[in-house]
DNA sequence: GCGCTTGTTAAAGT
DNA sequence: AACTTTAACAAGCG
């Protein structure tokens, strides 16, 4: 699940757990996970421990005591299990962080999207992998100057790490609903208030996913959240989460930019209304 | 068993 | 040339 306030969670977790604890090894069940040679890292790694985190968007930048950092890429299902030597091994863990107490820090990967590898320069890796400001960082005036100069849809564009780092698909489609913008605007058609509803719902829907865990069941009932299959099972009745919760009219499902996306037709018309 | 999936990116298209 | 769109990646899940 991981967009921005999984990550968040996840470097919260990671901070409440990992830091300041020599590592003895790491396990790695499929090199392909691995951005940098396995012997190059475990090279760098044993010995060392864990002294700070950062996110940048979806990514997470774990600094060591070297001076050098991990990083960690979710892809689409990656999470993390800290636990104890003679606790049950998770499911998918297919990387194994072993610290010289005994705890272990799991790497859960189930698709194999997901990386780890080591990072020298924050900086220089974000500029060369082209991840722009992160989605809570990015001011009103800097969103409103790249989307001016994108000719695609805006909810593509958004997805865009390059544009603003940290928003995903499902996010996205929230983002736009709580906006009231439809999702195959063109991004350049924009007015800045449309640009300034923008800005303000990514903040009221990051901040709300962070503050409860990114479980999103709990999100407040008003969110087109709830329309998404996975999120039913709290709700007996399917049929009601497929209408829209601010208007109760029949939400729209359709491929924007190849990828699912719900939206209410009504509040988020395409032609604009005043 | 078929189609779907929260991300990224190389390749193809304009 | 530069930007945009599409397909592919891997594997689990319903």
């Amino acid at each position: 699940m991981p967009e921005l306030p999984e990550v968040e969670t996840y470097r919260r977790y990671f901070e409440a757990t990992c830091l300041f604890q020599p590592l003895a090894d790491i396990q790695v069940e499929d090199t392909k996970l691995l951005t940098t040679d396995y012997d190059v890292l475990v090279a760098a790694l044993r010995g060392r421990q864990f002294v700070a985190t950062q996110r940048v968007g979806k990514n997470l930048f774990v600094e060591t005591d070297g001076g050098f950092f991990v990083h960690f890429h979710f892809g689409m299902t990656g999470d993390l299990a800290y636990y104890q030597y003679d606790q049950e091994q998770p499911r998918f863990a297919r990387i194994i962080f072993y610290f010289q107490n005994g705890y272990r820090l799991a790497f859960i990967c189930p698709r194999k999207f997901e990386r780890i590898g080591l990072v020298d320069d924050v900086k220089a890796y974000l500029l060369k992998k082209r991840i722009a400001a992160d989605a809570l960082a990015i001011t009103p005036e800097e969103l409103g100057q790249t989307l001016a100069r994108k000719k695609a849809l805006i909810k593509p564009v958004l997805l865009d790490q390059s544009v603003v780092a940290g928003i995903g698909n499902w996010i996205v489609d929230e983002v736009l609903f709580q906006a009231r913008i439809h999702p195959e605007r063109l991004a350049s058609s924009l007015t800045s208030l449309e640009v300034q509803a923008l800005h303000e719902a990514i903040q009221k829907v990051l901040l709300t996913a962070i503050q409860y865990e990114a479980n999103y069941a709990l999100f407040p009932q008003d969110f087109i959240i709830h329309a998404r299959e996975w999120a039913l099972s709290p709700y007996p009745d399917q049929g009601q989460h497929l209408l829209c919760p601010r208007c109760q009219q029949k939400l729209q499902i359709k491929q924007v930019g190849g990828r699912t996306t719900y939206f209410c037709p009504v509040d988020q018309p395409y032609v604009l209304s005043f």
